[in-house]
DNA sequence: GGTATAGTTCAATTTGAATTGAAATTACGC
DNA sequence: GCGTAATTTCAATTCAAATTGAACTATACC
């Protein structure tokens, strides 16, 4: 909900996600600012903060990062780490790359953000959009079908639902157009 | 988080939300369709169930209701539609109307859907987009200013990161344009 | 003013999702 | 193949947010 009054002092407050071990510190504070971010963003996406602060670590990381070191930046138990790759590759925020010598897998941020981003819109808001649609073809058949006032009241807010929501569905390739013409 | 597989059978069960009293069978199962349209939604623009529940009941009802009537005819306590009705009042997404004699108030859908939406873009989007902007300009600051070939990707990612965060900035006024042109 | 009725508040509880951690599995080097 | 380390899985736990409900306040009626 809308908390009812601002945050307090709204202090910068870092989320104390990212463990200093013996990393210099500027960088510690890098790596924290880089998580809290997409941490910030992860309610907007949909996303649970672990997989956001997994995806933070390794994009504030020039080099990819293996299993092992992703563990040991963030304070997130290994099963998370774990799940939170899985989530990650499966969208293809992130790619592996093999690490020089046949060691471990290495992660690095797969900079197609603009495949992120369609495939965000396509997921979450194409499914809703979906989910609406069918329910408002029910409603349409549950509509009292009598000529009275209230029942013209109740098909005239249907219609304005069907109206919003056709709308927002049209807007969905817009903007998808629109981001089209961004950068990398 | 994104269910790995998925729902099973996916049947249109109704979220049992809206309780039959005894009102005609037909009204209900409108209702109830109604007040699911927008708990499903609910996720989405980030509002309790409860209080996409009351707004669905009060919506499909062509006569504004009273506390005790939307009270009766959601299986919610009478705390949680006391609280309920205060967001949307602050929202302004549904209005008192004062029943003919002077008993208590009413309350009906305020259908400038139009504000609606705009305020949620301002609240939900903006405040994330401007708290977007004070991290990015944080982390611009962290930003190691070595010329490194580490430095320099770090710099790239930075660089991506603001170009779509003001992308997504534009692209917000574009939405509104855009649904201005819009029903009622 | 007294008492019943309607609505609000907020601490305690419930709920559901995220996270943990320990066991199971897989991959690897020898 | 055998043992060790790396990763996955998933039941149990934790945690935050939503909801409840009982005490409280405001309002209306006599």
């Amino acid at each position: 909900m809308v908390s009812k009054g601002a945050h307090p002092p709204e202090s910068a407050t870092l989320s104390r996600l990212v463990l200093p071990g013996d990393r210099p510190e500027h960088l510690v504070a890098f790596e924290s600012q880089m998580v809290d971010f997409f941490v910030e963003a992860a309610d907007l996406l949909g996303v649970p903060k672990s997989v956001a602060a997994i995806y933070g670590i390794i994009f504030a990381s020039p080099q990819p990062l293996s299993f092992a070191e992703i563990e040991s930046r963030l304070d997130i138990s290994k099963g998370s780490v774990s799940q939170g790759l899985r989530v990650l590759r499966e969208v293809g925020a992130i790619k592996e790359v093999s690490g020089e010598t046949d060691r471990a897998e290495l992660f690095t941020p797969d900079l197609e953000m603009r495949k992120l981003i369609a495939r965000f819109l396509e997921n979450r808001l194409n499914k809703q959009l979906d989910a609406g649609s069918s329910r408002l073809t029910t409603l349409q058949k549950a509509l009292p079908a009598s000529r009275s006032a209230d029942a013209e009241v109740l098909r005239e807010r249907l219609k304005s639902l069907q109206a919003w929501h056709s709308k927002a569905r049209q807007l969905l390739p817009v903007a998808k157009a629109f981001l089209k013409l961004s950068p990398r």
